[in-house]
DNA sequence: CTTTGTAGTTTCCAAACGGTAACCAGGCGG
DNA sequence: CCGCCTGGTTACCGTTTGGAAACTACAAAG
């Protein structure tokens, strides 16, 4: 008798698809608003607060750490007093601008919900 | 006594933003992923399937519903036997290609998790 | 020594979201 | 008449998510 084949494929992991590795760190609430606002130069943290009144002091830090940690965004403190928290696009980050420009755009055609 | 400021500010609709209205749209699970496999051309409902395999069909319906409403995808039947569905990328929906490009071209250069 | 400002952290919770599995309808081929 | 194909729908359920509120640390100004 035959061997049967075996259909437990092995899930290949959501990152190694570009477009959903990307989209799973854009995704997040307010992830994109962050970026847009950071797109002039660098902003602090209570700026950035300022700039998007809904998000929540835990959000802003989440999305802060995730963009961090995959390259989008870098963190510099300085030397200030109070020290104050500089965030800034990375050159990585500057490539997003674009994609989210387009996206805008098509916001303002799009239809109401 | 003087009147008090009213802090209750009229939390204006997520809606009101370009960005966050748009990306309320394409921030649900493979909806890029189904405007990727739309740019080529019309494809039914069971090609997107083969296309992004751990799609399921609730979501697919989800997905596409939505994208139909915001006048981002079209929808139509052909009376082949059995009927099938085409659906494809509006004018409006063709607008997003390029910025889910920039999209993709990022995840491709994005640092692992 | 209390207040102010910056930059967060922590806890708790309800709602939203997506996955699974089963089911359905209409038409046709055998 | 039975199954099969396409294109879905429905019910259920666990996980994740984001929001709210309260709290923290540290430095300097007053």
């Amino acid at each position: 008798m035959a061997l049967k084949v075996r259909k437990n494929k092995s899930p290949d992991p959501p990152t190694a698809c570009p477009l959903t590795r990307c989209m799973a760190v854009i995704g997040g609430a307010w992830t994109v608003n962050v970026i847009w606002y950071l797109r002039a130069g660098p902003r602090r943290f209570s700026e950035l607060r300022l700039d998007i009144p809904p998000i929540s002091p835990k959000v802003l830090t989440t999305r802060l750490r995730e963009l961090e940690d995959r390259g989008v965004v870098s963190r510099a403190v300085k030397p200030t007093s109070p020290p104050s928290v500089e965030y800034s696009l990375t050159e990585l980050g500057q490539e997003l601008i674009p994609a989210i420009d387009g996206i805008v755009r098509v916001g303002q055609k799009m239809k109401a919900p």
